[in-house]
RNA sequence: GAGCCCGUAGCUCAGUCGGUUAGAGCGCCAGGUUGUGGCCCUGGAGGUCGUGGGUUCGAUUCCCAUCGGGCUCCCCA
């Protein structure tokens, strides 16, 4: 090969054009389903503050910790966006869209960036779709959130799979199971791992989400947070689930459950596909209630999901299911001769403002090249011209599936194709 | 951040126990049919055998490094 002297960023792909459509498509689906429920899309720079997302996430996060692409330049500390619920609220904060009235019903799709080493469904520069509802603790929120979330697989067909649905609690719940946890786990820290004997002080419930071995004996002894809840939070997990049960989605509920971000409370969820190989997760979220003060604004609860898009696009693979129709046009014009060239050049305007999908060959090759092209372009039809048609003023129309054709003037073929 | 496997044409892969011009299928271009595609036949283009170094008379083949890819762990979408 010529071998490339350019290539993309390890871990950064390209969409070619055989992709793009089961892309376009999958955005479709989305915009519409959003369109459904009523949310609005936002759109947010592919940068922001590093301290944003620092806060947002947490600073023990991995995704803090090890994955942010970050870079100073002049004053300034940039890095590209790891996920969205820290911009989105940044921008719910910085241009008061409480103001706006009601809660804020959002969502969006577009490109993360995460430093990590690249495997199946798992990139550098990838993509996500989510939802945030901002300004609300209503159970009914986080239901909708879920409900959209499940509705976009459903709608695609994608069924194999398992919704983990637990409660992480309010501060209040946590301070008293994290104490708990800790009493439990604290006569046996040294035979913990490593990973989890470091989250010991900051963040031990995340010890609950450890695959390593040595801590399985332990996390399946530990205290549950069920048991700690305040009657609030119980209250609140309990209409969760009766909506959902209401709504026919069915779900699991794993006191294990716990996620990376710092910033969940109550409500957490996975989606994960058996479809998918070692990165399982198709989705993940939860509620937040306490990101947007952390932030700088007001109190305000919140609640979201981010699901992953090339992780989706993976599953219609390994299920076939197709998104996107093969491409196609509608008519081919077949030139043979510099005249009958011009004439179709000019002519593809005409049909084109008719609302008729038409394309040609430039280079004025041979007939078999261009019907083989046409083919090749899944062309519904070649509008074939030469010395004879534009004497006659009459063209030869070509139905390539039926490999039938007739003679028309080319009024009557605008007017048989519109 | 750690472990294992892999890297030959645009794609999917043979092959070389180290030795003249490195192969197939598909795809691409052209001809068979000087005005007709999809099937068939014929021909052609396209490879510094991922890159760099080492061993050797000689390396695509053996060794090392590096880059890229796959899988697993960690974690997540």
């Amino acid at each position: 090969m010529a071998k490339a002297k350019f290539t993309t960023h390890l871990g950064m792909v390209d969409i070619l054009p055989d992709e793009s459509p089961k892309w376009r498509a999958l955005e479709n689906i989305i915009h519409q389903e959003a369109a459904l429920f009523n949310f609005e899309e936002i759109r947010t720079p592919i940068m922001e503050q590093t301290e944003l997302i620092v806060r947002g996430i947490g600073q023990l996060t991995d995704i803090v910790s090890k994955e942010i692409f970050a870079f100073t330049k002049g004053d300034s500390n940039y890095v590209l966006r790891p996920e969205l619920t820290a911009p989105v609220v940044r921008a719910f904060v910085e241009h008061h869209l409480d103001q706006r009235g009601g809660s804020q019903k959002l969502y969006y799709m577009g490109p993360m960036f995460r430093a990590e080493r690249p495997q199946k469904g798992r990139q550098r520069q990838f993509h996500q779709f989510g939802v945030e509802v901002i300004g609300t603790d209503a159970p009914a929120a986080d239901v909708e959130v879920i409900a959209f979330m499940m509705r976009i697989y459903q709608r695609i067909g994608i069924k194999n799979f398992e919704l983990k649905l637990n409660s992480v609690g309010d501060p209040e719940s946590r301070e008293g199971y994290k104490q708990a946890l800790k009493d439990f786990l604290a006569p046996n820290l040294d035979k913990l791992s490593e990973v989890s004997q470091k989250r010991f002080e900051k963040n031990p419930m995340r010890i609950l989400d450890s695959k390593e071995p040595e801590d399985q004996e332990f996390i399946k002894q530990a205290p549950v947070i069920q048991d700690y809840l305040n009657e609030e939070s119980t209250q609140h997990f309990k209409k969760v689930c009766e909506a959902l049960d209401a709504l026919g989605i069915n779900y699991t509920i794993d006191p294990y459950l716990v996620r990376g971000m710092d910033y969940y409370t109550r409500t957490a969820f996975e989606l994960t596909s058996p479809d998918l190989g070692s990165q399982d997760a198709l989705a993940g979220g939860g509620r937040y209630d306490l990101l947007v003060e952390e932030i700088g604004g007001q109190p305000t609860p919140a609640v979201g999901f981010a699901a992953g898009m090339e992780r989706l696009l993976i599953a219609c693979d390994e299920l076939d299911i197709k998104l996107a129709d093969d491409k196609k046009v509608d008519v081919y014009i077949v030139s043979l001769g510099e005249k009958a060239r011009d004439w179709a050049l000019t002519h593809l305007s005409a049909l084109r403002e008719a609302g008729i999908s038409a394309t040609m060959d430039y280079q004025g090759r041979s007939m078999k090249a261009q019907m083989k092209d046409a083919n090749r372009e899944n062309a519904h039809y070649t509008l074939i011209v030469g010395e004879n048609e534009l004497e006659a003023g009459e063209f030869t129309l070509r139905n390539m599936k039926e490999s039938d054709e007739q003679s028309l003037s080319f009024a009557n073929i605008i007017e048989k194709l519109s």
